[in-house]
DNA sequence: CGAATTTGACCAGCGC
DNA sequence: GCGCTGGTCAAATTCG
């Protein structure tokens, strides 16, 4: 609401895909399925533009999926997450809840919500795209935990929250559906990962990385994101490219250079600009 | 049995 | 101030 106008400013600003919107959500919805040229999003324009698995094809990208990998130290990170919040405090009695329990827990609470406060106005920047898919979770070479679900206004399809597992990440991510476009899934990425995709530790399987750092648009891996997802998280992922700006940079010259027959020259853009 | 998911509760921010 | 909505927490439940 009130809260997505400060957040469609960091879509205007950080977003190459959604333009020139005042609500994220609604905007999307309401243009869905209709291209607008305003408003394009990534899959849409390969799904308009050229034969989706020309792309991955031209990049050297095969498709692979469940390249999950890296355990998970959930509790401690747990724990790493309440000590911060509440350092001071000690670990709540797990026996009866008086009242002095409970109050102590209110208090953890609105400390916690001031934490949150705080980390509000300092948001990471956003990245919304759409992605015809039957299913709502999508591969994209992370580990995720689902933290939560709402219904969405308007909307029979509710909204999850996905938070990175990874220990110290802070990368989230909502999931919807279009509720006018079914078969759209409304994917949201905030922040950026701060550790390799678990799916590149894995064996290379990550053209990204692997062109990256080479530059060598030659090899061909065996693997790697089969989803406009999973280009963007390996694009997003601090290891890969360092800031929203090169980021936008290199999405735009993604749009422009699937227009072109020539893919390799994008290839080209995405792994030596910086 | 530990990890992941579900789900109801809670809170902040905004509009009226 | 009240109601609505988005976002998050955490206990309960389910899953592997």
């Amino acid at each position: 609401m009130a809260n997505d106008e400060g957040e469609n400013k960091e879509y205007q600003q950080y977003d190459p895909f959604v333009y020139n919107q005042l609500d994220m959500n609604r905007t999307i919805l309401q243009q869905q399925p209709s291209l607008d040229p305003a408003f394009m999003s990534f899959t849409n324009f390969m799904d308009t533009s050229l034969e989706y698995n020309s792309v991955w094809r031209a990049l050297d990208v095969s498709c692979s999926s469940s390249e999950l990998i890296s355990p998970v130290d959930d509790m401690s990170k747990k724990k790493a997450s309440n000590a911060s919040v509440s350092s001071s405090s000690d670990e709540a009695a797990p026996a009866a809840e008086d009242d002095s329990v409970k109050s102590k827990k209110e208090e953890k609470r609105k400390k916690q919500n001031a934490a949150q406060k705080k980390e509000k106005r300092e948001r990471e920047p956003r990245f919304a795209f759409l992605t015809k898919s039957e299913i709502d979770q999508l591969e994209d070479g992370y580990r995720w935990r689902k933290y939560g679900q709402k219904a969405v206004k308007n909307s029979p399809y509710p909204r999850s929250y996905y938070r990175c597992t990874s220990q110290k990440c802070v990368v989230k991510k909502r999931v919807e559906r279009s509720y006018q476009d079914p078969s759209l899934v409304i994917t949201t990425y905030e922040g950026q990962h701060i550790h390799h995709c678990p799916a590149t530790l894995r064996g290379h399987s990550s053209p990204f990385y692997a062109s990256a750092s080479t530059s060598t648009l030659a090899t061909a891996p065996s693997s790697g994101p089969a989803l406009p997802q999973q280009l963007f998280s390996h694009l997003l992922s601090k290891n890969c490219q360092t800031d929203p700006t090169s980021m936008m940079y290199q999405n735009l010259n993604l749009q422009q250079h699937l227009q072109m027959p020539d893919h390799h020259s994008l290839l080209q853009d995405l792994f030596t600009q910086k």
